[in-house]
RNA sequence: GCUGAUGUAGCUCAGUCGGUAGAGCGGCGCACUCGUAAUGCGCAGGUCGUCAGUUCGAUUCUGACCAUCAGCUCCA
């Protein structure tokens, strides 16, 4: 007797095992119609494989396109553009194809290089599979006899040892043995037909197992949806995404520019950017100075040596820029025809000095902690620096203000002993959720980096680690976010908590983050005088709450879509008179802004007030003074604001009070 | 770094089957003096990413390089 339970609470009842399509049949003809799958208790399962266990079922269907359903849907559909491209290509092999979140794909060998002409072909293919309406029809075999019937096909071999268990589940597109098929693990729509609509969108190169030196496959992405509809919808949606992307916004309100002729990956902040990230800058310096932090400034070289101790040289060379040499070495070099690599050699070795482009902060930070003698009296010492870094990083990988070669750290550095640790954790958790809240980002996940105990990257006792990683756990707990626990994640001095937001195409990007470190203190060697009257080691924490400041305003551009509150915005009032009779106020008005200490402009042009009003929304201004005779006659004006329209005629007193302290409480405003 | 695509005016883009290019927006000028998302007219602006090659002639064809975009890999 098997028993069935549905999310209802109901029960039903089976002397044999019953199949989905069965169940939903009894309940009714809709549902029956209208189902893909199932799920039972978490696993979802095909139409009509048999139930053989007492389970909880969820029917799901493609009339609610939730997560389940579209999981089926895309999956299957990654079968169906397998079977497209193999008929458009018949020496295509196949890798791998999972769904996705918003999609699937499939690595593929073929020896076509598909570029975007060949979508609409493969996509008409894929139409008339999904027309043929063929059954997925599932068969198994043991894992040597699919050994046998995959000899041939690396890809399929290699799945076929990855896959759990013993019985191995190949996928037909019809007739077993006469249709189309793929070794797979399932589950699937129940016929091509229901895959829906289907939709190309991109194509890669992807690397066989994620190596970099393994062959590289090409990899088709591509979306399914139950209907066109949705689809559509969608696609749509794709497209309004990238209107908020920060590149564009930040070049239509100016807010900096990236060019050529200085570098790849080096931000020019123009000056609407620049009253951004000042803005951040004073915002966190009030909490710095709140959390009892000194501020300090530090050059933007240092010599090689430091970064010998650091563990920077030579584990890092190939992530920074190359080092910088005295003209009297280099000319000293030259007349003994030293080549390049040797150069290398022998810096390397310290033989030659140089100096390094800093790609961190904290040697120099630890170098005015080294310069005094410390007591425990004095700890913990927080030094804090805007700290300009530089880091050399893959051409490939640069892009807009989210990854760029050189970037300002709102860095900081507390140096504590092992009792004040957890405190000071949590101080900079703090910082970090303060940052979070005031600029109402509440989708974010926090990601608990630790070692790879696989990899030998990381500097640093073994035992240290353990303290440190046992540390940032604990602090991670009292945070009251979910967090996940992701090895290989830490940095190469110790493990660190990331806050983590996505980009508008769902990229994900680590903004702040919190590091324990018990390994620089011990390369440099430092010291604090204790109770005791001895030598004790120090704790280092590395902290940064905003990450960068070029990422960080990048994601934060794209949170707003350019829409800054009031106290970020770079132009805060936009007075726009109606007429030329009312520039004269209008210019009376900026200076009276002004003294405020409001950002304000006035368009004194000779267009109508409709086409100001239009260049002030869409340059995002959030508040708009109209101002015209009667306004300029009663000391008045009407205030407009962004995307809300006409707020009245009001006095201009009040009107700067009220934005003054919208301002001051930097509200979201 | 790898795979693929792209690069034409400040921006968004059209165009040239090889004979040195065009629109809209923006900018400038003039007129209009206007009440909550586009007033009209005129003008200026381009070594068609860079460097080679083929050709009588290259923005167009070929190659290399640079940059941008997507993905992979990487990310102290």
């Amino acid at each position: 007797m098997i028993t069935i339970t549905l999310p209802d609470g109901s029960q039903k009842q089976y002397d044999t095992p019953p199949t989905v399509r069965q169940i939903a049949g009894e309940i009714g003809p809709g549902l029956a119609k209208a189902a893909i799958g199932g799920k039972i208790d978490n696993e979802l399962i095909d139409l009509d494989r048999p139930i053989t266990r007492d389970t909880t079922l969820k029917i799901v269907t493609d009339k609610n396109a939730d997560a389940d359903a579209l999981y089926l849907i895309r999956h299957s559909a990654a079968h169906v553009m397998a079977e497209a491209i193999q008929r458009l290509w018949p020496e295509t092999r196949l890798a791998y194809g999972p769904p996705l979140e918003n999609g699937f794909y499939y690595d593929i060998d073929c020896p076509h290089p598909i570029t975007e002409a060949d979508f609409p072909a493969i996509e008409a293919e894929m139409d008339k599979i999904i027309a043929e309406n063929r059954p997925f029809s599932r068969y198994e075999m043991s894992r040597d006899e699919a050994f046998a019937k995959m000899k041939d096909d690396p890809f399929k071999t290699d799945n076929i040892e990855r896959a759990d268990g013993d019985v191995i589940s190949f996928y037909a597109t019809g007739e077993p043995g006469k249709a189309w098929e793929d070794l797979c693990r399932g589950p699937h729509v129940p016929s091509t037909a229901r895959v829906g609509a289907v939709k190309i969108l991109s194509v890669a190169g992807a690397y066989w197992h994620g190596d970099a030196s393994k062959q590289q496959l090409q990899r088709v992405y591509a979306t399914a949806f139950p209907d066109k509809k949705q689809l559509k919808a969608y696609l749509a949606a794709l497209e309004e995404a990238k209107k908020r992307d920060h590149r564009v916004i930040g070049r239509q309100m100016g807010l900096f520019h990236i060019d050529e002729a200085v570098g790849q990956g080096l931000v020019l902040w123009k000056p609407n950017g620049a009253i951004i990230r000042q803005e951040l800058q004073n915002f966190i310096s009030e909490q710095l100075r709140r959390q009892g932090y000194s501020q300090v400034f530090t050059p933007h070289i240092g010599r090689l040596g430091l970064y010998r101790t650091s563990g920077h040289v030579p584990y890092y060379r190939d992530s920074q820029y190359p080092p910088l040499i005295d003209r009297e070495t280099i000319q000293k070099l030259s007349d003994e025809g030293c080549p390049c690599c040797e150069l290398a050699n022998r810096m390397e070795s310290g033989e030659i000095d140089g100096y390094l482009l800093k790609p961190m902060n904290c040697p120099h930070h630890i170098k005015i902690y080294a310069s005094e003698m410390r007591s425990y009296r004095d700890l913990p010492i927080r030094l804090a620096e805007f700290g300009t870094v530089y880091r050399w990083e893959q051409s490939g990988e640069i892009g807009g203000l989210t990854r760029v070669r050189g970037f300002t750290q709102d860095d900081a550095h507390l140096f504590c002993t092992e009792e004040q640790v957890a405190g000071e954790l949590m101080g900079c958790i703090e910082l970090v959720k303060i940052i979070f809240a005031t600029l109402g980002m509440n989708d974010y996940r926090v990601r608990v980096g630790l070692r790879d105990p696989d990899s030998s990257k990381y500097v640093g006792k073994p035992e240290n680690w353990d303290k440190a990683e046992a540390a940032c756990r604990n602090a991670a707990k009292t945070l009251g976010v979910n967090f996940s626990e992701e090895p290989g994640e830490a940095a190469f001095y110790g493990p660190k908590i990331d806050f983590v937001v996505k980009d508008v195409i769902g990229r994900d990007w680590q903004l702040g983050t919190v590091q324990v470190d018990y390994n620089l203190p011990e390369r440099f060697n430092l010291e604090y005088i204790g109770a005791d009257n001895q030598p004790h080691r120090p704790v280092m924490i590395h902290r940064a709450p905003f990450g960068s400041m070029e990422r960080f305003v990048g994601v934060l551009i794209e949170h707003f879509a350019g829409n800054f509150p009031l106290w970020l915005a770079p132009v805060q009032v936009a007075v726009l008179p109606i007429t030329e009779n009312q520039v004269a106020y209008g210019n009376d008005l900026i200076e009276k802004l002004k003294a405020a200490g409001i950002r304000a402009v006035i368009d004194d042009s000779s267009e109508k007030i409709g086409k100001k009003i239009r260049n002030a929304e869409l340059e995002k201004v959030p508040v708009m003074f109209v101002v015209g005779a009667k306004e300029a006659e009663a000391n008045q004006v009407a205030v407009r604001r962004h995307g809300k329209g006409d707020q009245g005629v009001q006095p201009l007193e009040d009107v700067i009070a009220a934005l003054k302290q919208t301002i001051a409480a930097r509200s979201m405003e």
